[in-house]
RNA sequence: GGGCGCUUAGCUCAGUUGGCUAGAGCACCAGCUCGACACGCUGGGGGUCACAGGUUCAAGUCCUGUAGCGCCCACCA
């Protein structure tokens, strides 16, 4: 029995089959089994702001693969799939949708009705987003498909805001928050980036009191003056000392303000050396403010604009207030000069807004003792980084210990469990929360009212009809649950099964931005709540950047659609192109082209393309250059019309991944074609012909590597051993090399140790290849579904669930690899003089070969492979020590080898000096370098013994060279 | 300002503790319809490993400095 297979290997149809396949067969789904170890990793959630882009193919690909790897090692692996709700940045994505489409925004359509938008946007792109990563090829549970603000999750997060409260470690502040005006909330200083900006310096004059004179005062921030509360100077500074406690007018306000020294504030060498300070709208100024107890004027509204603290300028936007405050200021003669000047200012990283310094009432964990067990968990290595250099990224940033706020002013997303109340007593609560542990409080001296914390939520009359009980409005920051994946995923806080079989998870692979956001959390919070670390040991892979260098986001446009690639190339050639890309320094660049869906040709992808948006309704177009026809480009910023062509992005970069592909798959292809009448027989490794003895030393030797490989996380060393085995030994060589058996009457044994050591290479592939080698696995299961090196035996009925390959070392044949590695120089030699000299393909060339005696039995048993690969005949006549070179040939050295192919009417004997003399040319220059190596004491001493020893071998087989080529050159001379 | 990383063939990148006669894919040149594969086969050209010093018998690999690029962190009015 044979099977046909078709000349290219189609991903589309291997993709269909078999990922419904494995999932229906429930090879994904894992449950506890005392029997194995567990193997378990959680994803990191995509958030469901929109689809998946390249760099989260990447994250789900080599997750993929090790779980695939340890699935095959006979773990009881669980991979758990989910999703983020990502607050803000959602959020902040259904508002600008509500606001681009029906000009509305979020107060228009009020808490509930947006927080309805949101979960329609999410289910949609929570179903796109896992079904990508089906596309992809992911094996996870989706039986336990989860999201960060489902009831689980909640639970999670409201008995660890619980515990965080009642123990302390929660605490309501007012403190200057990074104000978002266009998204009217406070944002992580993490959410925050700055951008270099050319603005102003303006100098002011600020009147001194009781005097005719004033005091000189530089500012980026002109409008902030309307908040003023102080002068500084430094107390040294011979300029103003006199000045110190004295008073100014501040213009415009006519408000009295004293100079005070603060020699923290004050730089005296920068501008005029005197500050204004503005407690409430800038982080320095509020440092100061609190050292000299002055009063913080906050002149803002959340959106931006001036309050009533600004007097006429109330209700401007900050900007313009800032340009009239300048004219006004120009009116009273205060302005002595404005120079230019760059400065960085902090933007909000979801709305690009600059963002705002602002007194507000927030929440926060306190972070030192926690962020010290974190810290503990990694230095005393419970928890392992690779690459191992983000150690200290997680490390500095913890050492901080800075205060997590965790408030956010929105609405979608946890809401804070914290209801407040100004009226009741500590008794009144002790009477009607009796000895609930479900409940706990403390008193906010500040604000005068009861903050209390609940498990349940509480109903606005829980205190009876005299206690107003209200609740906090904003929601928790996207990280606080996403701090609890690990072990919100398998059941925290129940102290499940899972919980015990699973956690700590193995491994967390994801992306260097998010160690201390998300990576240093999760240490915390598992350590907190579990009393565990959340994952051994976390994997960093590389980011990957478009064109131009910069990474993909959602927010910039540049995402690129794995299903274009997966649709281009198909999913295979995406894992191991992108895998083969994974190295442990360098980020991936991905410049990729449109292709234009009429006649194929590409146009490479330019930022303008990136910013391409729909406008007033009506989506983007390209058109073709070559064939004159619009089409819509594949983007990330809109759905494209349904009638409309769509032009796909595709990269050339994953050509390598699809080749490679349908060369395995070929190869198997003429494998299965040779498989007729197979029988499965054992065979001893040791008495195979050297091809085979060869090929399974290399099979074994690439077996070792890709096991150690994996276990490294060096996925493009795993992935580089595999495709130089497959292409360069297993198909260039090995196939060619028994192709003659495969036509004999006794093609039994080779057909065995094919089949076996195709298996040993489909099991290798799989985690990275998964549908081409099931493919083919299923395919060979038609024919040969008894097979194995030395012993066959039955194997699984699919590759997903066969065991990982183990080979005995023993097999390992160095004699056997010397021998064939020689065979290998020859034929390159003779094929090299062939393609020198054009000798046509069907012409044969006979060998002449001058070796030594011992050489001469394996040389004669390797002659068929010669005539095979190189088309040239060696006659027993024609070997030995006593062969001399016949006139007119073209000729090849080998330490200790020389050989001479005869071409008569079709050598360039001009030619053939010319090339002998560059040889020599070459050698010589290696002898000289090794001889002066040698000649060295130095060298001879120190170096070590191996090393020594080498170039004394190398030097003696280059002498011998040498000397034929010298021969080889008087003949060429001679004739 | 601090930290991390990068600079190797035309392009995109490998190169693990110093032993290298510096590799791969793509591109390039020449030749191949030889029944697995043109998403292929065979052969070939192409690099003073950013620059300048240093350590060493030996440096792409280690150290110092310079230049450029990228990312992260940071309070400079």
């Amino acid at each position: 029995m044979s099977v046909e297979l078709s000349k290219q290997f189609n991903p589309a149809e291997a993709q269909k089959r078999w990922y419904t396949h494995w999932e229906s067969e429930g090879y994904f789904h894992s449950q506890k089994n005392p029997d194995r170890d567990a193997f378990s990793v959680v994803i990191p959630p995509p958030n469901v702001t929109g689809a998946l882009h390249m760099g989260h193919a990447l994250n789900g690909t080599l997750q993929d693969i090790l779980v695939r790897f340890k699935r095959m090692q006979g773990f009881e692996t669980l991979w758990i799939p989910g999703t983020d709700h990502a607050g803000i940045a959602t959020q902040a994505m259904v508002e600008k949708r509500l606001r681009e489409e029906e000009n509305k925004n979020r107060h228009d359509l009020g808490r509930d009705a947006l927080v309805n938008r949101i979960w329609q946007w999410k289910d949609h792109y929570e179903s796109r987003i896992l079904n990508q990563l089906k596309q992809i090829g992911c094996s996870c549970d989706w039986q336990r498909t989860r999201f960060t603000l489902d009831d689980d999750c909640a639970r999670a997060v409201r008995e660890t805001f619980f515990s965080l409260f009642r123990d302390g470690l929660i605490y309501r502040g007012k403190r200057l928050v990074n104000w978002d005006p266009h998204l009217q909330t406070a944002v992580a200083d993490d959410e925050v980036t700055h951008e270099k900006i050319e603005g102003s310096l303006w100098t002011f004059r600020y009147p001194i009191a009781d005097s005719k004179n004033h005091i000189l005062i530089s500012t980026t921030r002109p409008e902030t003056m309307l908040g003023d509360t102080a002068v500084a100077v430094h107390p040294e500074d011979e300029r103003y000392k006199h000045l110190i406690g004295s008073h100014v007018i501040l213009p415009l306000q006519n408000r009295s303000i004293p100079v005070i020294a603060d020699p923290i504030l004050v730089k005296r060498e920068f501008g005029t050396g005197a500050v204004k300070v503005t407690p409430a709208h800038d982080p320095n100024d509020y440092q100061c403010g609190q050292r000299h107890h002055l009063p913080m004027i906050n002149i803002l509204n959340t959106d931006g604009s001036i309050n009533e603290q600004g007097g006429p300028y109330q209700g401007l936007d900050r900007y313009e207030a800032r340009k009239q405050i300048i004219e006004d200021l120009k009116e009273l003669d205060c302005v002595e000069k404005i120079e230019p000047y760059e400065t960085e200012v902090g933007h909000s990283d979801r709305s690009k807004t600059p963002i705002e310094p602002y007194l507000s009432d927030e929440w926060f964990v306190r972070m030192s003792d926690l962020a010290q067990s974190a810290m503990d968990a990694v230095t005393n290595g419970t928890v392992e980084l690779f690459p191992e250099r983000y150690a200290k990224t997680y490390l500095d940033w913890l050492s901080e210990k800075r205060d997590w706020c965790i408030s956010r002013h929105l609405w979608w997303g946890h809401r804070i469990p914290i209801w407040y109340c100004s009226t009741c007593t500590e008794s009144d609560l002790k009477k009607i929360f009796k000895d609930s542990s479900r409940v706990t409080w403390n008193y906010d001296e500040n604000k005068k009212q009861w903050l209390i914390s609940s498990l349940d939520d509480l109903s606005p009359d829980a205190l009876g009809p005299d206690h107003k009980l209200d609740r906090d409005p904003d929601v928790l920051d996207t990280w606080f649950s996403s701090a609890l994946w690990p072990h919100s995923t398998l059941g925290w806080p129940d102290n499940t099964d899972d919980l015990d079989y699973y956690y700590p998870t193995n491994v967390l692979v994801t992306s260097r931005d998010i160690i201390t956001l998300w990576v240093a959390r999760m240490v915390i919070t598992g350590l907190y709540n579990c009393k565990q670390i959340p994952f051994h040991q976390v994997y960093i892979h590389p980011k990957i950047l478009d064109g131009q260098g910069r990474t993909m986001s959602k927010t910039r446009g540049n995402g690129v659609d794995p299903l274009n690639i997966i649709q281009k190339y198909g999913p295979d050639a995406l894992r191991f192109s992108l895998a083969h890309l994974t190295t442990e320094q360098q980020d991936v660049r991905l410049p990729v082209s449109y292709e234009c869906p009429h006649c194929g040709s590409l146009l490479p992808q330019q930022s303008e393309h990136q910013e391409l948006r729909v406008i007033n309704g009506r989506k983007p177009y390209l058109n073709c250059s070559k064939c004159k026809e619009d089409y819509q480009p594949s983007s990330p910023n809109f759905d494209p019309d349904p009638d409309m062509p769509i032009g796909i992005l595709v990269s050339e970069r994953f050509e390598l991944g699809r080749n490679f592909a349908n060369k395995l798959w070929n190869a198997s292809r003429f494998l299965l074609m040779n498989l007729e009448n197979y029988t499965p027989e054992p065979f001893l490794v040791s008495e195979l012909p050297l091809e085979d003895r060869w090929i399974l030393s290399r099979l074994t030797e690439c077996c070792h590597q890709v096991t150690e490989q994996l276990d490294q996380y060096r996925f493009s060393e795993a992935t580089r051993t595999l495709y130089d085995f497959t292409w360069n030994e297993f198909c260039d060589w090995y196939l060619e090399i028994i192709k003659p058996r495969l036509q004999q009457d006794d093609q039994s044994l080779a057909q065995n140790v094919l089949a076996g050591s195709l298996d040993v290479l489909l099991r290798l592939l799989h985690p990275f290849i998964p549908y081409v080698t099931e493919e083919i696995w299923n395919r060979l299961n038609q024919v040969a579904k008894q097979r194995g090196l030395e012993s066959p035996f039955d194997h699984s009925e699919a590759i997903i669930i066969a065991s990982w390959p183990q080979m005995p070392a023993e097999w390992r044949d160095q004699q056997a690899e010397t021998d064939l590695f020689r065979i290998q120089e020859m034929v390159t030699n003779i094929r090299n003089i062939r393609a020198r000299f054009q000798v046509p393909q069907q012409t044969k060339v006979s060998l002449h070969l001058r070796c030594s005696q011992a050489d001469i039995p394996h040389l004669i048993q390797s002659s068929g492979h010669l005539e095979k690969l190189a088309r040239a005949t060696l006659n027993r006549d024609h070997i030995g020590p006593e062969v001399t070179r016949p006139t007119a040939t073209a000729s090849f050295t080998l330490p200790g080898m020389e050989g001479h192919v005869p071409l008569s009417g079709l050598i360039d004997l001009e030619a053939e000096r010319k090339r002998q003399e560059e040889q020599k040319t070459k050698i010589d220059a290696r002898i000289q370098g090794a001889n002066k190596k040698l000649s060295n004491p130095n060298y001879t001493n120190k170096a070590p013994q191996s090393v020594v020893q080498q170039t004394r071998d190398r030097l003696a087989d280059d002498e011998k060279q040498r000397d034929i080529i010298i021969t080889l050159l008087e003949q060429l001379s001679s004739n």
